[in-house]
DNA sequence: CAATATATGATACGTTATATCATTTCTATT
DNA sequence: AATAGAAATGATATAACGTATCATATATTG
């Protein structure tokens, strides 16, 4: 059973859970998420769907199928880039933190790594004492990855 | 001399400092921006300047001051929800700390807050065990605003 | 099987942002 | 002041991102 296998049933086991449907369309985008390895915007998912497995998939469908994919915790949305992106923790089993995104800025590529709790508490408080409350302390973050950075002058 | 005309001398000083031209188009859209005492979209903005000031802007011209203001800190860009606000601290004669944005998802309010040094540093550290480096700690967090917050049930 | 809920298809449109080339305005130097 | 070069703005078109709406198809439940 190779890895993207894998990742589906763990997929497919969640959402059963939460008496939620993944079906085949899902599945198909989530496996094209899955295979690409990077941030995709809607419109580059569907131009990758299109060419890679003869898929053809419209704005409002695409956007349907990443919200509830998001929705189930299959896939991140990353505002700050406007892409969606697989979750790296997809057939871990356990509860998961709240992710933190690395962006790099020349090649889109992304790093999802977890939140440190003590930065959360932190935060939290900052929030707390400017009289706001902090509805997701999801970070995303500008960076260059460590192939870019090496690049750079 | 009230407050925005203060602000608008610091800012102005402060672009000479720099070699840079407030031009008298970009002191208005400033000017408007603090105005209006939100964040705005380019958008947003244009109606705004049409209505308050009968001035006509168009997307071109409007992206290219809103990019200058920004490159000159007096404008700050929040990638998270497409607006602009102008910053809160122009005329505070310090060097600025790296902001960090507290938006209410319900009503858009933005609060501007200094990012503390700690904060900054557990960041840059996490990323760079993840062997990426940080561009830009800039955060912007949703949240809910005061107002808004007591009002949810 | 029928009724209902959920998912997808199709079309159109609204919003956000940029590319490109022309024109105007400013600045510095003679 | 004249003028050459740089910076700013105008104007048009179009690309990229996202949603509204209504129709149709598929699954689930009683």
């Amino acid at each position: 059973m190779n890895s993207i296998a894998k990742i589906l049933s763990h997929a497919e086991a969640s959402c059963q859970t939460n008496g939620a449907r993944l079906t085949d369309k899902r599945k198909r985008v989530l496996t094209g998420l899955l295979k690409s390895q990077k941030a995709q915007s809607a419109y580059d998912l569907i131009d990758y769907m299109r060419k890679e497995f003869d898929e053809a998939l419209q704005p409002t469908t695409t956007y349907r199928i990443l919200d509830f994919l998001a929705s189930e915790n299959l896939v991140h949305k990353l505002h700050l880039a406007n892409k969606y992106v697989a979750c790296s923790h997809i057939s871990c089993g356990h509860a998961h933190e709240v992710p933190q995104f690395l962006i790099c800025d020349e090649c889109s590529n992304v790093k999802e790594i977890g939140i440190k709790k003590s930065l959360i508490n932190t935060l939290t408080r900052n929030v707390e004492e400017a009289g706001y409350v902090l509805q997701s302390p999801q970070l995303e973050l500008h960076c260059l990855c460590q192939d870019c950075a090496s690049k750079a002058v």
